[in-house]
DNA sequence: GCTATGGGTCCAATTCTTCC
DNA sequence: GGAAGAATTGGACCCATAGC
């Protein structure tokens, strides 16, 4: 039984041993995001990486980086998550002297970690114990998960330090999902360009069939629409950040060619237009 | 690798917003 | 209220996708 139980909106959110199936989006966010995966067949896609996940994975995230998990119905999956507010923690932690343990979402970004047995029975006893402090609807217990959560970030700050040495293992080699990555490699860097499956056929040498077809299967989405969120994504970004960029400016600048097509995409992904959606970020 | 077709591209028209 | 510029929508044509 899943739990969700936000203590306050805006700094700290667990979602405990979740089975519903998911919406499988694209989103981004600025709270960074602790995601382990308990059991069943996920895919998860972040920035230009792929992880074929197992259980007993962690993700660590910087959310502002476009990410999904890919998840066929029939599958099983279950998964637990926590989003935090970065900025909150940080004042939090130097407080005690403990800055140090969110470097491994500063450092390596978004990242997956391979939790052996050990590691992996250390990390579900304390989400487990975060989950019962979260379900206690008392003031203490609010303090105590708090506190669990800082035991959580503890634990995966003496992870990081060997995942880091080890990283190159975990990276996933399939044939297929070695070439998605370079696809996704070459757009994260290519995205504001102009681009049609006719030059990723001359950039990376594979047929535009091929990588047509091998991108949908690995990702679950096609190119353009992939490259349509990672555009939009950016997008939202630069709005965030800029309040007196122009959606004009704003189209070109993440690659559309024109402010029409920018703005039906954009709709189309977020529910909203443009112009919309930067009065809803500053009214 | 080919091909039918649905969706993307892009120009033109319309609507909205801002400034005077 | 009118003008100018920005944003959005409409629609014809073209290309990427998915099925073979």
């Amino acid at each position: 039984m899943p739990t969700s139980i936000l203590k306050d909106k805006s700094r700290f959110d667990l979602n405990y041993y979740d089975e519903s199936k998911t919406a499988n989006a694209f989103h981004s966010h600025f709270e960074y995001e602790v995601y382990y995966f308990h059991k069943g067949s996920c895919t998860y896609l972040i920035g230009d990486k792929i992880y074929t996940l197992s259980p007993g994975d962690v993700i660590l995230m910087n959310g502002l980086t476009l990410h999904r998990p890919r998840v066929l119905n029939k599958e099983e999956y279950v998964r637990s998550t926590i989003h935090f507010d970065p900025e909150f923690f940080k004042k939090m932690l130097s407080g005690m002297s403990m800055e140090c343990l969110l470097q491994p979402f500063m450092v390596l970004n978004s990242c997956r970690l391979h939790l052996n047995a050990e590691q992996k029975e250390e990390f579900e006893a304390a989400l487990k114990r975060m989950d019962e402090f979260n379900n206690e609807k008392t003031e203490i217990s609010t303090y105590r998960f708090q506190l669990a959560f800082v035991e959580l970030l503890t634990i995966l700050y003496a992870f990081t330090k060997e995942a880091m040495e080890n990283q190159h293992k975990a990276e996933d080699t399939s044939d297929q999902a070695d070439h998605v990555q370079q696809v996704i490699s070459f757009i994260e860097s290519h995205y504001m360009e102009d681009l049609s499956l006719e030059r990723l056929e001359q950039e990376l040498h594979f047929s535009k069939y091929y990588l047509s077809k091998i991108f949908k299967k690995v990702t679950g989405f096609t190119v353009f629409h992939y490259v349509y969120h990672r555009r939009i994504n950016q997008a939202k970004i630069v709005f965030l950040l800029g309040p007196s960029s122009r959606v004009t400016d704003v189209s070109f600048n993440v690659g559309f060619k024109h402010p029409a097509h920018f703005s039906r995409v954009f709709k189309k992904l977020t529910g909203v237009s443009p112009e919309q959606y930067k009065k809803s970020i500053y009214s």
